[in-house]
DNA sequence: ACTTAAACCGACCACTTAGTTTGTAAGACA
DNA sequence: TGTCTTACAAACTAAGTGGTCGGTTTAAGT
């Protein structure tokens, strides 16, 4: 019990500094000492934990990362009320977040899904669940406001779930580079545009 | 004269080998000797025409890159016609273009962005200048339509440029995973709807 | 106090990396 | 013909890389 508690607590450092790492200098680019050195553990500790690097960054994926997507963009825009709105919002949060982190280099999903594309299918395997995870959440709500009388009845929810997406790992890329502010600002901007043309039109009197 | 023609005969042959296998493979996963082994050449070959990986690469982003991406999401947008139309066309060859490579790994510049983010400053700005380059192409041409009747007045040209170079470059990624023809069928789909809340308003009779 | 196993150390291995250096074939030029 | 420069080859260096392995610490169970 405690022994079990004393090896989750090492494998969640090592994986906790190992997410900032790859997320910082990429994962082809961070060596397993880099991480181990800023622990001060050994590459005995490391090898003892996980198989090899890969299975380790496929644990960080499942650990770590899933849970930030879930707890960021899902689990927020889940609910009844009107999914523009909440998406709107969700967006809104997640931004705001990138805007005050001193250290953003865009989304942790994107940025790994660029890095692996071609490279390692069954880590990129790992990343698109992910993503279709994500994808089915939006799509979904959408519905759901399609059918509570929020969004328009033509309106083709997997279409908008795919330019939804899009448009974030995007700006989120951009953001990364300068003005993240006024680019976040300009975003939301037409975003709010966009969601106008998907309302449900008011039925007059 | 036959002696320069030499010479830029092999740097452009190694820029060009260069970039495919920067782009498939990112730049830090990309050796130097990889690219001399696929042309049979050597180290001091190399290190003859070039001083460092990193200035190769910068010129490989200022003599290919940025050619690139003028000929293919820069030029077909000039002119005076409406620019949404153009711009609609221009993404949709884009995007065509990447659904028929069997090697798409998503939009070389993004990519690029997103790898160089944080850890190479030097690239970084060369890449921004191109991002720079085509944000203000977006604008003007925005500024354009509207002033020839095209987009409407009340448009935040800035705001719809960052717009669009986000969902692009987000779809680029997405289009790289998993079904792209269908996503950008998804995507070119939205990008109607959204232009469609920029047009100008006809004045009724 | 003794056993046992989990947790960890750190030297080590084979290999790769960017970059250097020494050497040399081939043509230009005198 | 002899010299000099260009354009490359090939062996080399020093610093890493992921991964292995024999040994040591630590702490719980008896």
């Amino acid at each position: 019990m405690d022994k079990t508690l004393k090896r989750m607590a090492t494998m969640q450092k090592m994986q906790v500094t190992g997410l900032e790492l790859f997320y910082a200098n990429g994962y082809y680019n961070t060596s397993v000492d880099d991480i181990l050195k800023q622990l001060n553990l050994s590459k005995g500790a490391f090898y003892y934990h996980f198989e090899s690097k890969d299975d380790f960054f496929i644990q960080i994926v499942q650990n770590l990362l899933a849970r930030k997507v879930y707890s960021s963009l899902i689990e927020p825009i889940e609910g009844h009320d009107n999914p523009l709105d909440k998406i709107t919002s969700c967006f809104e949060n997640a931004l705001e977040t990138a805007v005050h982190n001193e250290m953003d280099f865009g989304c942790i999903l994107s940025n790994f899904l660029t890095e692996f594309q071609g490279k390692n299918e069954t880590i990129l395997r790992h990343l698109n669940d992910i993503v279709s995870i994500w994808e089915v959440n939006l799509i979904s709500t959408l519905q759901k406001g399609k059918f509570n009388g929020y969004v328009d009845r033509h309106v083709d929810c997997e279409a908008v779930a795919t330019y939804l997406m899009s448009s974030y790992f995007g700006v989120r890329t951009l953001m990364a580079g300068t003005t993240p502010a006024a680019r976040k600002y300009r975003f939301m901007n037409q975003l709010r545009q966009y969601f106008r043309s998907l309302e449900a039109k008011k039925i007059p009197a």
